[in-house]
DNA sequence: GTCTATATCAAGATAGAC
DNA sequence: GTCTATCTTGATATAGAC
C-alpha cells in the first residue's frame, strides 16, 4: 500500500473539488461563457492558486472531459457484468440512457464543437485521447456484435452508430423538452431513446 | 412599383453582402468565435461603418438565422405546391435533407444554445421570432397530418418530432462524418435522413 | 501553494472628421 | 455612411510576497 501524506490528499481533494466545479460550471454555461475567475470563487480559492493545479482553461476543460469518459468507462464495466442487460442492444441502450440522464442532471459538460484551441488541448492530451479511444473500442464491439446478432442495421456502418450515440449526450432536443416543462426527465428520456434506437434497429 | 434610388439600391446591397458574410462565419467559427473584425473584413468596409448598419453583433447574428428561415421557408412553400412531394412525410423529409445540404455546404449558421445576451436579442427580434413560429406550425401541421395518415409515430408528442428534426440543423454527426472521409455529402445525408425518420415512423 | 495585485490582450463598441 | 483612431471592458494569465 502505498503511503500519501496528508499534505498530498489534501492536494488531491483540492484538485478534485476544482474539476467538480469546472464540471459544474461547463455543463451549466458551456465553454466559452465559463470564466476562469467563476470557477476560483466556486471553489473557493484565488484564481492564481487555480493556475498552480491547471496550466490553462483548456487544461481545466479537459480534466472535467476525462472525469466524464472515466464515469462513462465505469458504467460500461458495470453494464458489461450485469446479466440482465446480456444482450450489447441491451448495455448500448442502457449507457445511452446513462448519458441523458447526466446531461438532465446539468452535469454535462458542454464543449464547442468548433474551438480550435480546445481542440488542439484536448488532442494533444493523452489521459483523454486513452479514454476517449477506449470508449469508442468497447462501444464498437458491442455495435458489431449486436449488428451481427441481427438486432442493429447491419448496412449503417459501425461508427455511423457510434458518433449517433456519442451526439445522444450534447442533443439539445433534451433541454428544449425539460425547458418545455411538459414532460418528467424519464418521460424525455424513454420517448428520444425510443426513436433513436428504432432508427439504428433493423 | 415602387422607386427605389440608386443609393438606396446600394445601401441594400452591403447589407445582404454583411449578410451573407455573417452567415458564412458563422457556419465556419460559430458565434463566440467570430469576430465583428472578421465580419468587417470580409465584406471590406470599416468595422465603424457595420455598426450603422447593425446596433450589435447579435443583430448581425439575427438578421443571418432570419435569412436561413426565410430560406427554409421558402422550401416549404416550393414542396408544399411540389406534386411528387404529395405526403406531408415526403415533404418533411425533403425539408430535413434540404438542412442538412446546407449545414454540409457550410452554409448553417450555428449559435451557441447557452449565450444569454444572444437569448434574449433573439427572443426580442420580432422579425425572427414570427419567421420561427410560422416555420414551426407549417411543420407542425404537416407533423400532425402524418401522425393522421399513420405513417408518423402518433404516440409521439408532435413537439417532440418538431424539436428532433430541427436539431439536424445543428447535427454534430454530419460533421464528423464528412471529417472523416469516408462518405461522400448525399451518403451522409441519406444514412442519418434513414435513421432518423426510421425512428419517427411506426 | 496560496494570496493580492497587475500585466496583457482581444474584442465589442464609439468619437469625430469628412 | 464611411473612415481612422480610440475607448472600454472582460477575461486569461502572471509577478512577487508570504
Amino acid at each position: 500500500m502505498t503511503r500519501v501524506s496528508f499534505k498530498t490528499q489534501m492536494l488531491q481533494a483540492r484538485e478534485v473539488a476544482i474539476v467538480a466545479a469546472v464540471n459544474r460550471l461547463l455543463a451549466e454555461k458551456g465553454f466559452d461563457a465559463m470564466t476562469v475567475d467563476a470557477v476560483a470563487a466556486e471553489v473557493g480559492i484565488a484564481k492564481a492558486s487555480l493556475y498552480k493545479h491547471f496550466d490553462s482553461k483548456e487544461a481545466l476543460a479537459a480534466a472535467a472531459m476525462i472525469g466524464v469518459l472515466d464515469r462513462a468507462l465505469a458504467q460500461v464495466e458495470m453494464l458489461g457484468r450485469d446479466p440482465a442487460q446480456a444482450h450489447e442492444l441491451d448495455r448500448l441502450k442502457a449507457l445511452t440512457r446513462w448519458t441523458m440522464q447526466v446531461q438532465l442532471a446539468g452535469e454535462m459538460p458542454s464543449l464547442p464543437a468548433q474551438n480550435s484551441a480546445l481542440r488542439a488541448a484536448l488532442i494533444a492530451n493523452k489521459a483523454y485521447i486513452d479514454r476517449l479511444m477506449q470508449l469508442s473500442d468497447l462501444m464498437g464491439a458491442w455495435i458489431v456484435a449486436g449488428q451481427q446478432a441481427g438486432r442493429l442495421d447491419a448496412n449503417l456502418p459501425p461508427e455511423v452508430v457510434l458518433y449517433t450515440l456519442f451526439a445522444k449526450a450534447c442533443d439539445p432536443v433534451l433541454g428544449l423538452l425539460k425547458a418545455g416543462g411538459n414532460y418528467s426527465d424519464d418521460q424525455i428520456i424513454e420517448m428520444l431513446l425510443t426513436t433513436c434506437f428504432r432508427g439504428l434497429e433493423r
